[in-house]
DNA sequence: TACGGTAATGCTCAATGTGAGCATAAATAA
DNA sequence: TTATTTATGCTCACATTGAGCATTACCGTA
């Protein structure tokens, strides 16, 4: 591949966010260079290369097989970013980069390779951990730092959104009795990283000389834009949940509504109420008792489960009208 | 560009649905090769050039403007396809072509360019209107040539998916009592090229040598994969009107509830209750009535109305808890 | 064996949302 | 004036959803 800046040709990378749960917290799969002093965390990635794949998604899964030895159960593409300027590399010179994030689940693995570990969603995201209250830090530091920012730089380039930016942290952040969307984990990622609250965004020169030093509390940083393909498979996991069966593709085949529960917890970050999760679960023909029982509940014995098949025929997205409506 | 082989580089291409609504119909901009006897239909399209465009979206919009003069408004990205061997370009070598489509929305506008035209939805799939009931070309043509396909080729390629086909085809087109689904719209193109009958997929060669002859009455065709992306942004405009205000971008700023619900229908491709529609617009707070009436409306003079923008905000995703449910 | 702890499970109730249709109001055209 | 056409108001039944009470069944320990 030349480097001659006229012929600055594209490369495609393929970027995976595998996501699995383990003891009640979802987890994504990371990669570190071996060269990197630093170690900071990479999703799974590689370029895309028409000769020796078929389709992205294969590609996709060769490129995760061989880095982490895992092979891919379900995959989904999620959105392809292509701003220049955002991870960009040292020189800047040579293709430019254009990534296509996917979203891969898969029930737990161990997996025995150097250079690749699972790490917990919310240490990278610890403000979207709803699970137990409201996570202290938003109050304490993602606010105010906020609110100073909104000072700082009033309207400068500010009319990009057609929110104020105030309203904008308030409706994203659920201050002011505004409720939080648990959504919306991109947007507030990228609001952050507006605000140059983030070391990506210190990295890729959003921070300009308003240095303020990037807080360590705000989440582990990765490398170029992996954080924001990670919130992006976030946001689209917590959307989803809610009107497809996604989950089972994180459980093992037999389980217990209480389990069941836990990992839809786990994902959406925020409690459920026991009695109507089951009641929807169970109305919904999602799982099929297997008659079998789990003793080792703590508690009274729990009713042992098994995901329906069939029910991803039988859910069609909700309002739907059969016959046209009579009324003029 | 080097056309040999070892170094087939890839072209990113940006094509656009741009949507709007005019008399009840929803349209889509199509452009015709002046040097295409056939005249088929593309839609705007152009090659990505990170020297020349600062983001993919801006390469969108000025590929689009160039082709058609249209400046856009509400612009979003729908998908990333890849796969070869669909819209293989004549000699199939030369580089690979990724294609980005993206979803745009605009006000009715006359467009005064040569081989630049606006054409109806249904057209290009007149099996996804029921506005007026179920379309007959389901009962007369589809479900009799899929099934027809479903013993032809029983189980060749056939466990790619998790359904039977025949399950599919039920499920898809609403067939035995299964409902209609009207996101479905992709699935739907999807099922039928792989069944071989769309022009589309005769062209690919997916077809093979079983060649029933390629039926006009199964939508007007388009160039390469143009159609699946149209697809794809039907898809995703009528799941997503569901839970955000889309529609008022392809409305002009005033306009009666009555012309609102003829455009959310003509999205959507079904007939809505008056009476409930209104209820469920005026109460979302989405809009506000101007004190202003329209006169010419055949019966009554009815109301107009204005976006409330502030709705935005407002709007989460359904199913919000605020606390913590208390009980164990 | 009785007892307290811990879950699982069953059930009720109120509030809200949704589909469907009746009835009335205010224009226009014959 | 009357028929026609649309806009608009309102009711009712039913499904869905949030919340909490009550009961059941296992454990370990006194």
């Amino acid at each position: 591949m030349s480097d001659t800046p006229q012929q600055a040709g594209i490369e495609l990378g393929l970027h995976a966010s595998i996501v699995s749960v383990h003891r009640n917290e979802p987890h994504v799969v990371c990669v570190t260079a071996p060269d990197d002093p630093k170690g900071r965390d990479s999703l799974p990635f590689g370029i895309f290369t028409p000769l020796a794949h078929r389709t992205l998604e294969i590609g996709l899964r060769n490129w995760v097989e061989e880095q982490t030895g895992l092979s891919l159960g379900y995959v989904e593409q999620l959105y392809t970013f292509g701003d220049r300027g955002r991870h960009a590399r040292e020189g800047d010179r040579g293709p430019h980069m254009v990534s296509i994030g996917y979203l891969a689940l898969t029930l737990q693995t161990d997996i025995a390779k150097k250079h690749v570990r699972q790490r917990r969603w919310y240490d990278f995201f610890p403000w979207e951990d709803w699970r137990h209250g409201r996570p202290q830090i938003i109050e304490t530091l993602i606010e105010p730092l906020l609110l100073e920012w909104c000072e700082q730089t009033l309207d400068s380039t500010a009319r990009e959104h057609p929110l104020g930016r105030t309203e904008r942290i308030r409706f994203l952040f659920g201050l002011n009795g505004s409720i939080w969307d648990e959504e919306k984990v991109l947007d507030r990622y990228e609001l952050l990283y507006e605000a140059g609250l983030l070391e990506e965004a210190a990295i890729d020169g959003r921070t300009a000389a308003k240095a303020w030093d990037v807080l360590p509390e705000l989440g582990r940083p990765m490398n170029h834009d992996h954080r924001r393909i990670l919130a992006t498979a976030m946001s689209r996991m917590r959307g989803k949940l809610k009107y497809r069966p996604l989950v089972f593709e994180l459980l093992p085949p037999i389980f217990t509504l209480y389990e069941l529960q836990k990992v839809v917890e786990a994902i959406s970050g925020s409690p459920l109420h026991k009695q109507n999760f089951r009641r929807l679960v169970e109305g919904g023909g999602f799982v099929e008792a297997t008659g079998e029982m789990k003793k080792s509940t703590g508690g009274r014995p729990a009713k042992l489960f098994t995901f329906r098949r069939a029910a991803l025929v039988e859910r069609p997205s909700p309002n739907r009208h059969v016959s046209a409506p009579k009324s003029t």
